[in-house]
DNA sequence: TGTACATCAGTGAACGCGCGTTCACTGATGTAC
DNA sequence: TGTACATCAGTGAACGCGCGTTCACTGATGTAC
């Protein structure tokens, strides 16, 4: 049996820092970063176990201590970039402030989350289209699951009584597919003032599926 | 210097059919092939020389007859993959019916045209993500001359008079960004019922567009 | 506190394999006369 | 039409390299007593 008292790590735990646990994490955390990063050139798929090894500065095979395989590695990216994206779209929710604010606000704060975990936001927005099919399922689910939390939100907004489920799934749809591709223009901008372009482009098509959202049923 | 008169090809050319350079037509065409097919698993950066010439039938070293590298393969990928997208708003551009119709009209062109060419629509949605950065950067460069011929297309249709140059982009580049996720989840349907719901939300959403677009300057 | 033993993150050699690329070649197709 | 020569798509051996994975190992950290 494992011991019943767990003692307090002492400052025997030395060399670079903590207890072993401690390390090992510190290892894992450097395992998925260095794929966050060597993945960004030609994705996933095309990442080599002994790259991430060579950048994280362990020999290949201990790669072994913390995961199965390269798949293995890549759903706990899935999972690990969603947890960002879930905490983006906490944020965002949060806020919930007069009608009028609501766009600027949602991209102020897609903005910030989206540089805050840059590689996170790049992750899924690559893998979705191009991973290797078990990631690239994984990050279609996701999305789906974050798109019918976001039709919920919707349903509680003033205004939108006259929607239907299937209309909301179809709004929320199109919402969570422009905010990916806005994700992606931020990520892409190359300065300052391209992002604030590529920003005033999001508020605008944001307001205009709002307005025709709004529009829908009762305009048209 | 060359031969100034062009003898008919005889009957000589025997083998497997055509002229030396019709053969080397069909080789090259199968090159691109394998690779659009075998790009589809992980993306054309997970690719090798070796895989594509197996799958064709020639040893590798008869790919760089055809092809200086890999990236110049993708490259020829992108541009006959621009070619199909291309056709495809030339088809959908071609009709200009009254009002009423422009959505359902345009979707089901595009739901042809993806079914038509499925690997290209494919390659274009897979590495505008992923590619390999040469590959990429070509392709969302493609990707804004279709905008911005969108947005040319936009101006011409009746109540849009109110838009500035700059509304037209943004118009433009949503309903691009909507276009291909549709073809995206198409390419991804499993069977004729999902892919039947995937068209209608597709036309429900560029309807809501179009609507919103409408209301953007008059109405708000 | 001190000692003896267990755990386990990381090591390093080795394996067989597929990779891109080089090179000299072959032999059918094409051209000149 | 017939012959001699040029072209060139495809061949096949060879190269050095990085790949994922195996295995027995080391030595610091952690645990039991």
């Amino acid at each position: 049996m494992a011991g019943l008292v767990v003692p307090p790590p002492g400052p025997e735990a030395g060399a670079r820092g903590g207890t072993r646990l401690e390390r090992k994490g510190r290892t894992r955390r450097a395992i998925l970063d260095a794929a966050l990063m060597l993945s960004e050139d030609s994705g996933f798929g095309a990442l080599s176990l002994r790259q991430v090894a060579k950048e994280v500065g362990i020999v290949p095979t201990a790669f072994y201590r913390h995961f199965d395989s390269l798949e293995a590695l890549g759903l706990a990216l899935v999972e690990e970039s969603f947890e960002s994206l879930r905490a983006m779209l906490r944020d965002i929710r949060r806020g919930d402030p007069s009608y009028a604010d609501v766009v600027d606000l949602s991209i102020d704060t897609l903005v910030e989350h989206v540089h805050r975990q840059r590689t996170h936001f790049l992750f899924i927005a690559r893998e979705r289209a191009a991973g290797p099919p078990a990631v690239r399922e994984e990050v279609r689910r996701d999305i789906e699951l974050c798109e019918h939390d976001l039709a919920t939100d919707l349903a509680a907004l003033p205004g939108t009584d006259a929607w239907s489920a299937a209309d909301l799934r179809i709004l929320s749809n199109l919402i969570v597919t422009a905010m990916v591709a806005t994700a992606e223009a931020i990520l892409n901008a190359t300065d300052p003032a391209e992002e604030q372009r590529v920003v005033g482009t999001a508020r605008t098509q944001l307001r205009m599926v709002l307005i025709g959202a709004l529009n829908w049923r009762s305009g048209s």
